[in-house]
DNA sequence: AATGAATGAGCTTTCATTCAT
DNA sequence: CATGAATGAAAGCTCATTCAT
């Protein structure tokens, strides 16, 4: 990995107005799968060509190298949940509404696809430093960045209790969620009934006890 | 061709009345410093006898293989961590003592030996699950046991808030302790302050929150 | 960690119909002059790459290692030489030519290509009993039994010797005409002469030692 | 193999009078067995040494390396042989009676021992030409040689044809005695009844017909 | 004599990347 | 755009051999 065999000046990126080729969408989705099962590490570009349905070669028509292919599918998931984050940020509601709204987001995505989040959950911010060079950590950075603020917000609002740091709340809350995820990912957390309720259930749950965490003394 | 040659009859474990050989020690401590800075993948065998200053083969006198020397590293931490964990689990103290206990431990261990939780946070539980066939997985699940039943036992007295499930409850705990050790190892929670009091200040605030999270109403 | 990785999903056999690709060729070639010279176990991968005028790795591309490549030798060589016994079985003539057929065809074709032979004899049927797990013993047994059946055949109309058993006759021509070959391949059977005609003299007393002793009493 | 790292002086030798030391044997026969089993190339000198009950460095205390110990275990092997054959050579009987004798000695001894001949068989003359520089091929030839004086003889006296080579004959003999030896190893000559009335109808039928290969017309 | 830990060259195998078609 | 054969550096693993005790 990284290895800067021939720094290749075009960045392989198609013009701002063509439509994104159908195989490029078929290889990052396949890539999404093959990472979540194997890891990026475990996984050989063979793999992802093969899952896609595309030739060998052409993985690397469209991305300069596997770190690219990296960075792409987490660039695209990141996207996807910044902006998730940003529009819940942004809309109405208290700031207690809105980490709720991040969990509930959160877990509803990883009811429809939980191999994406499995991917965002197991590999980001798990890969060795080099890696670091691209743009994931400072997406990650900003995913911490709008909750921090949403604290602080309600902070400033009286909302919520001021004794905590924004950036040390937000670290909570999202490590909090991480791990049950990865907690339904792995089967370790499994309450009783139907997988949807169950779901409902810890996302209850969770959500309870983030929220008196955070909650103002006398409110 | 290669005759089946025979499933390596030693099972390259001493004697367990034997002391564990200087070497072995060496290339153990050596894995954990390597693994730490360019992770499992991304180190080579070479790299690890070289720090242990150990010749190349060495290493394959005392482990098996790559696999091996990874999950004895894990194995080793992981049973300080679950040692640890267990102490505070049967000593004295009310539930939040112990959840506070547990918290105080991880932060302290960090404070005097971040590479060692840095391997334990960047690389454990981070790893496909196929790697999952050694004794890591029980081992993480153990973890989250000895939370479980300290909530279950505070709830039972009425301590903690029983609308919880002691699984979940557990799970966030461990989530946002993990995250907020990831936020201070790679350098996004740093609070004012000198290294030492910028970690006592986190784990205070940590405490806090978690705690306030869990404490049955009224309490 | 080694993901299992899927047991290799293709098995690197080309489509029936598609014709062998040339440098599959080169390789099987380069592998027989190298195993000649060398033996299997004390050539390397690199030997035949070289001799075979092709990448490492493209070595890889059309076998899936060492063993296999042998295996493919062997496969090719006694394909040959089992099609030309077949043949031979089932050609016209009384047993006696049909013998005598067999031992003319081995020593011709050493005459052609005695580094082929060379290979065959000097590395087949040697290599320890649990190599013997791919085709190899089952061509071996095949050529033992043809030469059994000519022989039966023979006994049966009364041509040779019924006193003994078409296996032991079978084996005991075989290993005349391979220790014979062995003898001519090592040197140690040198007779007087050009050597094309040398060898057609060690032809013509093999044949008569092995015919006189199997032929039936009175003819 | 055969890597001439240090070419030590001192041959290792013990002084011509002291007995041989035990462990010595032991090892030798270990080494017997073991390359029996895996072939002189799949096994590795641990396992020597542990089917022998020694020490790993003891096999080297008392063999200069792997090559050496090879070379003796095939020594002792042919010298025990080759005594036998002289023996015969030089006793009382027609030329016949000796040939028989030779057969009926190898089988004989495979009877007893079938281990110690399986290596002979299998490994001897079958090692790469690197190997060859030992004693290993001119005890080889010898016993193509003694043979081959037995014919020669057998001829002068008119008891057996003239119009063979006795190198030749004597190769064809060796070779069909080789080959039955390798048939009853590996399974393939099977003749019905009890294991020890096998191997003597297999002897009776190889002798017949040797014997009638070679017979002087009119005798 | 005996032991087995220690050494390291050498070999097999993998797989990201290139390139001719 | 697409293909997949071809390349070769890199890394894991083996095992003959040495050496301190």
């Amino acid at each position: 990995m990284t290895s800067p065999r021939s720094p290749r000046a075009s960045p392989r990126r198609l013009p701002p107005d063509a439509p994104e080729p159908e195989k490029r969408r078929a290889i990052l989705h396949a890539a999404v799968r093959v990472f979540a099962e194997k890891g990026y590490h475990g996984c050989r570009i063979a793999d992802v060509a093969r899952a896609a349905g595309v030739a060998y070669g052409l993985v690397y028509h469209y991305f300069q190298n596997k770190d690219e292919l990296l960075e792409s599918v987490f660039a695209e998931q990141w996207a996807i949940l910044l902006a998730a984050l940003k529009a819940i940020q942004e809309g109405p509601g208290s700031a207690s509404d809105k980490i709720a709204g991040v969990l509930g987001f959160v877990l509803d995505v990883f009811k429809t696809a939980p191999t994406a989040v499995r991917v965002l959950i197991l590999e980001v911010a798990r890969t060795p430093k080099v890696l670091r060079s691209g743009s994931t950590p400072e997406t990650f950075f900003s995913a911490i960045g709008i909750i921090s603020d949403v604290v602080k917000a309600g902070q400033e609002a009286g909302e919520l209790r001021s004794d905590i740091e924004p950036v040390v709340a937000a670290t909570g809350i999202l490590g909090a969620l991480e791990m049950t995820v990865t907690g339904l990912v792995v089967g370790l957390v499994r309450p009783a009934g139907p997988p949807e309720e169950q779901i409902d259930a810890v996302k209850r749950q969770l959500e309870a006890m983030v929220l008196a965490g955070l909650r103002a003394p006398g409110r």
